[in-house]
DNA sequence: GTCTATACGAAGATAGAC
DNA sequence: GTCTATCTTCGTATAGAC
């Protein structure tokens, strides 16, 4: 347990508001309001309201960006790794399942070199995912179906894991972790 | 083809505005700007904001509503609806994709009425879907894995194919249905 | 059906006192 | 570090002319 100094919790609590009403819809007053201060007194910590975003967004994106690049580096099979990439997605999920409510929601309304910086670790994140499917199918390890079609129903699903994280209370993580990989890969019958 | 009328003329192109930026972010100027027009002339034909977008998340909302009855209804296996629902989500996200946007991102800004029966709709939805993967589990033609975690998987990847509907234009909606029904029931490996 | 003009409030942000 | 006061812009919405 570290001490919060007062722009992390300016970020935390803004990412709260964000999580529930979206980045547009909550207000400078709102966040003072919850943080009990003025809005005025946020300038002496933030230089406005674009930086709450960014920091609550960019910092969740270089964990994935991370984490992506260890198990690409990693010396296993496909299927190992596309296993490593869920179990990524759920720890992320368990630890900032706010953060990511702004990430999937509000990146958009990031600006200039922010924008360009998430948009570009977007990208390279899907990349590498995609590679590690396709090696995975001419390795004969995955089934060969169009590999855009297994990318976006395993990513689609690790994305909204945040809302169902949220709605149902914090299944236990190993059993998530379990069940998860085994639907995702496995499949249901 | 049917003419359309300026009031869905305007629900149109907002329901296009609302999916780049999300509600919040839309103004009624732009939409008027988008129609060539100015804001004030917008209120001959709309109450307001608000309506707007009830009009696109109710109506979308309902096709779901009407579409999973249906499903629920039928005489078949389990698996076989689960199939049939599948197909449900993949035809309303080629027909509606941007109002799937404002259903998905912005059904929170509905107000009063209009944002409980959404609510409604939605719940009544999910346990329809959840019943069905219970029965399947029952007679042994799902696998027994904790059943949130299949619908879950399931309902995220459908929730979310508005999304790479748009960013990977239209794969032909044949194909799509039959390797999306195939990864998600029966896996990857 | 669209326009101009305008009311009214809320938004992000700054200046300067304490 | 927080406050009060204030600036400016932008939001939704209405009234009434054409």
């Amino acid at each position: 347990m570290k001490t919060l100094s007062r722009k992390d919790e300016i970020i935390s609590v803004a990412a709260h508001l964000f999580n529930e009403k979206g980045y547009k819809a909550v207000s400078m007053r709102d966040i003072a309001t919850a943080l009990d201060i003025k809005a005025a007194s946020l300038y002496n910590h933030i230089s406005g309201k674009q930086e709450i975003l960014s920091e609550i967004i960019l910092k969740v994106a270089e964990e994935f960006t991370v984490g992506m690049e260890k198990v690409v580096d990693e010396n296993s099979s496909a299927i190992k790794k596309v296993e490593k990439v869920i179990e990524l997605h759920i720890d992320i999920t368990v630890n900032h399942s706010e953060a990511l409510a702004a990430l999937n929601n509000d990146w958009m309304h990031l600006e200039d070199e922010d924008l360009k910086a998430f948009v570009k670790m977007r990208e390279d994140y899907e990349e590498n995912f995609r590679s590690i499917i396709k090696q995975g199918i001419d390795a004969g390890e995955i089934k060969r179906y169009h590999p855009e079609v297994i990318l976006f129903s395993i990513l689609s699903t690790l994305r909204t894991l945040y809302l169902w994280n949220q709605k149902r209370g914090k299944l236990d993580v190993n059993i998530l972790k379990k069940d998860m990989v085994s639907v995702l890969i496995k499949g249901i019958v």
